[in-house]
Order: structure tokens, then C-alpha cells, then sequence
RNA sequence: GGUCCCAUCGUCUAGGGGCCUAGGACACCACCCUCUCAAGGUGGAGACACGGGUUCAAAUCCCGUUGGGACUACCA
């Protein structure tokens, strides 16, 4: 008896959107829970339209996320090949069995006809779906369109009784037989069509569970039919409340930035995604909220998946990635910081950063809040923006030439004595610590906000925190 | 149009007949803390779509309405 088998079936179209990426990542989460095994199976039949570099995005996206995959691209596996362009010969294998075992026929119906009849079925409020015609030819009829050289198409003959599928997640939803109508394996240039690829690779591949989007609803009677057709066991469905956007649409690309790979560029950790992902549709229970990767495994139940849809809240993720970059340690928090200095054109001195990540911590959202924050320790140019320009010209006279002379004069550059002479110097000119060290602030890092400033200034040097107060006081 | 799915605070959810004058989280508001910004603390406002049933009792079960969504292809 095999375990859990578990799957995730992309197409490679680049980077992942977030809602695929919880289809993943529910699917994984059953495997892992159940000591099962993950598969990733890569739809690219569509080859026209797949390029290398997608099919790459994809496993960089799951390997970044931490959603490995114990057998397909890459790692291999005994019910390979893994990507569906590399399985053409099994497609067509499979189609050759359902025509001569008669699950399956040619269809000669050009797509003008098909189009017509469809058209007329809908005026007469009928199901839109084919008409089985071609299912009823005679020998003779056969031969006359294959004579005239008509193209044709392989079609499963979809059994006519109703249909009823235990789902694991929306219970059991019923089709009448009328509404499952004749359905094309394979197009005219022999290629396959997707509810025939993926029919064949889930029971090859001897999954046990598929866990995906509900918008596949629908074409699981017709995969299970498939199974069913060729003698293979058909699989459990699990089928997911849709992801939406912040409009309550389905997540699509017509959001915007959703892609795995632009989470990652703003700055987000793979946790915290994997953790927001997780409560859409799902709760771990006792109020959680946040669910590190091992109990999350040890909590999961497909049974507790909730069956509406969830819109992903980029609020609420910026939440969990607060705290998830609180839990990491200056070494980590740096090192994860640094990509994102790289992109926006920063050199890090690496044990500087390291020694600023005491002072950040707190502070930031994400990443990319890091660089930020940071960017003063980084580059010199700081050129202060709006609202440092108004702090620096809202200094009494001379106060902030007054300042480099204060801490040019400093016995030792540390914060304790910094902060000490910030205070007396605001204490001299009459100001309170806030509208005191403002100005300073300004100067020094070009913003009106910063790490706390003394220990900023520490971490700068003299040399620098002068010159550019000098600058500032010109 | 047809078939199917869905319906608790703005958002994510807990809830699976009495424990609910509906709990938590994000966001929001106020206050506290405070060198800016955050973080943190305290408090506040905020929901069972509607209408019928069933029941001693319904957010919880059933039906309908309304509203969303998916599918309805030689797309996946």
C-alpha cells in the first residue's frame, strides 16, 4: 500500500502567482502531514508558450517558499518524466487504448459546425456542450470524412449516468448526466488536451490526492471518468476556495504585482508568505495566528479547510512578516537584507550592516524597510528630502554649526556621550530632545526618520556625521 | 441562459443547536510609552445578507430570495 501522494501541477509560466502558491502549499502540507509524498508535475504541453526561464522561475519559486518536492524536476523519481512535454508518447499511447477499447472516438465536426449547433442548443436553453454526433457514426460515414480528408479529433465518450464526487473539502457535489457532455482528448495535430494529460499523469503517477483550485471543480468528474476508463484508481479531490484580490475578483494577473517573485523583491520572507497563504481558507485553531512551518504540518487537516473564498490581505502580511523578522537573529536579519542593498544599487559593508540590525529590527515591515532605513550608513549622498530640508531650515541660526563644533570636541565617539551632547546642545538653544535632535537627524541621514540617533551617528563615524552636518549648516 | 460553488466585523477567521448580550487577528480610532519612525501596552468602534421553515432552543439544520464566483473551448 503506497502513502499519501500529493501533487502540485503548474504550468511554467513564469514566476508563481500566490494563489496557485497556496494550491501548493495546501497540497504539500497534506503530504508532509501525512508522511507522504510531494510531486511536482510541470504542465508545459502548451509549448509555444513555455519558455525555459518559466519553467526555472517556477522551482526557484517553491525552493525559496522551503515547498520541496520528493520527486519531479530535477530530483527525478520512479513515475517520471515529470514535465508533460517530455510525456507526449505516453498521451498518445493512452488515447490509442480509450479509441480501440471505444471510451473514446474520432470527431469530424469542423469547429463552424460545432459553433452552430452550440449556438442553436443555447437558443433552445439546452446544454451548450457537444452533441455526441460523431459518437453515432456508421463505418460508412466514417470513411466518407476521412476520404474527404477531413481533420478530426479524438473525443471521450463521457458515460451517461450522474455523477457524484465526494469532495474533501466542498462534500459531495452532484452532476446530471446531461450536463457532462463528450469532451476532446486530443486536438487535431495529435496534442493532448489538458483533462487528458492530467487524468493520465494523476494515475500513473498513482496520486492519491489532488489538491487544487475549485475553478477545476467541474472537470473532475471528467478526470475521474478518464481514470476510470482506462482500469487506473482515481484519486481523492481536495478543490480550494479561490484566492481573491483586495476587489474580491479571483487573483489574476490583472493585480498586479501577486507573483512569488515580486513578494520577494518587496522585501517579504518566504515564512511569512507560507504563513498568510496558510490562513486563507484554513485556521490552525486556539486563536493562532502565527504558525511556524513544523506545526503548521503537525495542525494541517484538509477537513477544516474552509470552502469559501479568501481574499489575500497584503496588510495582514505585512503583519506576519513584522513578526517573523523580530524572531531573526542580527546574523540572519542581515544576511537577508543584503539582495535587496545589491538592487538598490547599495554596497553593504557587511559587518556595519550586521551592527545595525540591533537598531532596526523594530522598525521594519520588511526587507526592503531595511535599506531604507539604512540606506545613510551606505551612501553619502544625502540630500535631505522635503521634510528634512524644513527641519534643517527650521534650526535656530548657527545651531547646526554649533553642533559639529560640540561633537567635533568629543573626547569618544560612542552613543552614550553622542546623546549627551545632543542634549545639551538643545538645552542650550532653548529646545526640547525632539525639536533638538531633528535637525541633527536631518543632517546627518538626509530624512526626518532614522535609527535612533546616536547610535546611528556611532555606527557612521565622526568624520562622516561632521561632514555632513558641515554640508547641511552651508 | 444552463450547471455547479460560496455567503459571520472593511479583511482573514473561531463557531459544527443551548457555553454567543458571537471569540481572536489585521486594519482603524483613542490613550500610554517615546529622540524621529516603529515596536510594545491599554481601551474602543465594528459582523451572523434577507425571508421562510424545523426545534423548547439556530450564526449553526432545511428551503427559497438576493448577491458574488467558477465552468460552459481543438485554454489550462
Amino acid at each position: 500500500m503506497t502513502g499519501v501522494r500529493c501533487r502540485f501541477a503548474p504550468a511554467p509560466s513564469g514566476s508563481l502567482h500566490v494563489g496557485n502558491v497556496r494550491s501548493a502549499l495546501f497540497s504539500w502540507l497534506w503530504a508532509r502531514r501525512n508522511d507522504g509524498t510531494f510531486i511536482l508535475r510541470v504542465e508545459d504541453t502548451d509549448a509555444s508558450r513555455v519558455t525555459e526561464e518559466a519553467f526555472r522561475g517556477v522551482l526557484e519559486d517553491l525552493r525559496w517558499l522551503g515547498l520541496d518536492w520528493d520527486e519531479g524536476p530535477e530530483v527525478g523519481g520512479a513515475h517520471g518524466p515529470y514535465r508533460q512535454s517530455e510525456r507526449l508518447g505516453i498521451y498518445d499511447e493512452m488515447v490509442g487504448r480509450l479509441l480501440t477499447d471505444g471510451a473514446a472516438y474520432r470527431c469530424y465536426c469542423t469547429e463552424e459546425e460545432l459553433e452552430e449547433r452550440r449556438a442553436a442548443a443555447r437558443a433552445r436553453g439546452e446544454p451548450p456542450g457537444y452533441d455526441g454526433r460523431c459518437r453515432r457514426l456508421t463505418d460508412a460515414e466514417r470513411a466518407a470524412f476521412e476520404a474527404e480528408g477531413r481533420s478530426s479529433v479524438v473525443r471521450f465518450a463521457m458515460p451517461e449516468h450522474e455523477w457524484v464526487l465526494h469532495d474533501l473539502v466542498k462534500g459531495e457535489v452532484r452532476w446530471a448526466a446531461s450536463d457532462l457532455r463528450d469532451f476532446v482528448l486530443q486536438r487535431s495535430d495529435g496534442s493532448p488536451v489538458f483533462l487528458l494529460a492530467v487524468a493520465v499523469d494523476d494515475m500513473l503517477m498513482e496520486v492519491t490526492h489532488v489538491v487544487r483550485g475549485d475553478d477545476l471543480l467541474a472537470s473532475a468528474p471528467r478526470n475521474i471518468a478518464v481514470i476510470a476508463a482506462l482500469g487506473g484508481t482515481a484519486p481523492a479531490y481536495a478543490h480550494l476556495p479561490q484566492v481573491l484580490g483586495p476587489d474580491r475578483k479571483p487573483l489574476s494577473k490583472r493585480h498586479g504585482s501577486t507573483s512569488v517573485e515580486a513578494f520577494r523583491e518587496q522585501g517579504f520572507l518566504p515564512e511569512a508568505l507560507v504563513n498568510h497563504l496558510a490562513l486563507l481558507g484554513w485556521s490552525p485553531g486556539e486563536d493562532r495566528e502565527i504558525v511556524p512551518r513544523q506545526e503548521m504540518i503537525e495542525r494541517f487537516d484538509l477537513a477544516r479547510v474552509s470552502s469559501n473564498p479568501a481574499a489575500f490581505d497584503v496588510e495582514k502580511l505585512t503583519w506576519i512578516n513584522t513578526q517573523y523578522l523580530q524572531g531573526l537573529d542580527d546574523d540572519e536579519l542581515a544576511a537577508r537584507s543584503v539582495h535587496l542593498f545589491a538592487a538598490a544599487g547599495l554596497g553593504v559593508d557587511p559587518a556595519m550592516l550586521r551592527r545595525a540590525m540591533p537598531l532596526v529590527r523594530e522598525r521594519v515591515r520588511t526587507l526592503r524597510d531595511v535599506v531604507d532605513l539604512l540606506r545613510f550608513l551606505f551612501s553619502d549622498d544625502v540630500a535631505p528630502n522635503d521634510r528634512a530640508a524644513a527641519l534643517i531650515a527650521g534650526a535656530p541660526a548657527g545651531y547646526l554649526k554649533e553642533a559639529a563644533a560640540a561633537l567635533d570636541a568629543l573626547p569618544t565617539w560612542d552613543a552614550a556621550t553622542i546623546g549627551t551632547a545632543l542634549d545639551e546642545l538643545a538645552t542650550g538653544a532653548g529646545l526640547n530632545r525632539t525639536k533638538g535632535w531633528q535637525p541633527v537627524r536631518a543632517a546627518v541621514t538626509g530624512s526626518n526618520v532614522s535609527p535612533p540617533l546616536p547610535e546611528s551617528m556611532e555606527l557612521l563615524g565622526r568624520e562622516r556625521c561632521l561632514g555632513r552636518i558641515r554640508a547641511a549648516a552651508a
